[in-house]
DNA sequence: CGAGCGCTTGATTGAGTTCAAAAATCGTGG
DNA sequence: CCACGATTTTTGAACTCAATCAAGCGCTCG
């Protein structure tokens, strides 16, 4: 039923309108506000969800207590524990929402009909590539790369969320303090480089 | 052909030896000698490999020259890129042999012969999904632990690995110079640590 | 309007890098 | 099988980037 959803399987997946119809009985939707907690971290996971609108993310909390976020999901962006999810293994993460957001929410049933359609595995196999991908380059800037080379990475790669999302959640998916992401900023102010927006 | 890699897919793929005999043909093997490089960064890449015997590694060369290995291969692992490999872009990392290896090679043919086997599609996908967890994993130590931690968990995980891959590479896999993976062993036996074989 | 949260700034510390050189190990040809 | 050169590992000393600890500022939202 929700629309942004169905345009966004007909042009990414190539789902017809007639194919979206036999799934939409096992879509549903849900609104939450900023804050809500969707998945805590050891719990088996076993929704999928699309975010139509808003912002959530995903992190884990190590046994000093600190938050390390694994990822932020924007409008049309996937966020889920898919292991947890199709293993039914314990969470290895939690995810909660960072602004008010529209969520389309999926269940194995969906998941169920949806593999029966050749177009929607394909396109499923994309997606898990392009993460794959995105992981690597992510794991290379962390091997190789300093804070501020991370940051300059971070902010031409996701420059809507540079401005949406709290420093100290960058600095968190950045692996550095906030404080050293603070002084970044400011060296790079020095440098005269500046955000696009501001 | 290939003994070792008809027995893999059997056992993890529910591949039938009827299922395996019709893919036969799409498959060749290749044995290389140690330094052999089987992919250069830049180039498409059009072979995946298992790995049935021996060791490969992937790994990108930065601006400045460094090596930074994203995967080791040993025995009974694939190694590729298989972004470079789906869609036909250049390839961001090289491959090469760290030992004498045994390698099965496949092409597109044996993927599109493969991907008409229901049962290999699902293992392709719990593949997909191992890797990325394990790559999480990997981005999470990156961002919350320490050299030493970091050592810890490698030597845990990949113990066999730990005892075939000169220091050097292994450093570079955890991201710190080998003069720095030399301290941390120090440490280490200092502490009274020892890795499992010596 | 005040308390708390997020951001900044400063001072200090520390983990890991860099550069240099010695010691150990490996491998290859005679 | 040994010897020699090359590569790998270790050690040392100086340095650097980012973390930590601590304090102050400015918003906002209850």
């Amino acid at each position: 039923m929700p629309d942004s959803f169905r345009i966004y399987l007909e042009q990414k997946a190539h789902i017809s309108a007639e194919q979206f119809k036999k799934l939409g009985s096992t879509i549903t939707e849900r609104s939450v506000k900023k804050g809500t907690l969707l998945l805590k971290q050891e719990e088996i996971c076993s929704e999928v969800y699309f975010v139509s609108g808003g912002l959530l993310r995903a992190y884990t909390v190590d046994e000093s207590g600190k938050e390390h976020i694994i990822q932020f999901a924007p409008e049309g962006w996937w966020i889920s524990d898919r292991n947890s999810f199709l293993f039914h293994e314990p969470s290895l993460f939690f995810i909660d929402a960072i602004e008010d957001s529209e969520l389309v929410v999926l269940k194995e049933p969906f998941f169920a009909a949806a593999s029966a359609i050749p177009a929607f595995n394909d396109f499923n196999t994309h997606a898990l590539h392009n993460l794959i991908r995105q992981q690597q380059h992510r794991i290379s800037l962390l091997i190789g790369a300093s804070a501020e080379q991370r940051y300059m990475d971070f902010i031409s790669r996701y420059p809507s969320l540079t401005l949406r999302v709290p420093q100290w959640m960058i600095a968190s998916y950045l692996g550095i303090t906030p404080e050293s992401l603070s002084r970044v900023r400011k060296e790079l102010a020095r440098k005269n480089f500046r955000p696009s927006a501001r």
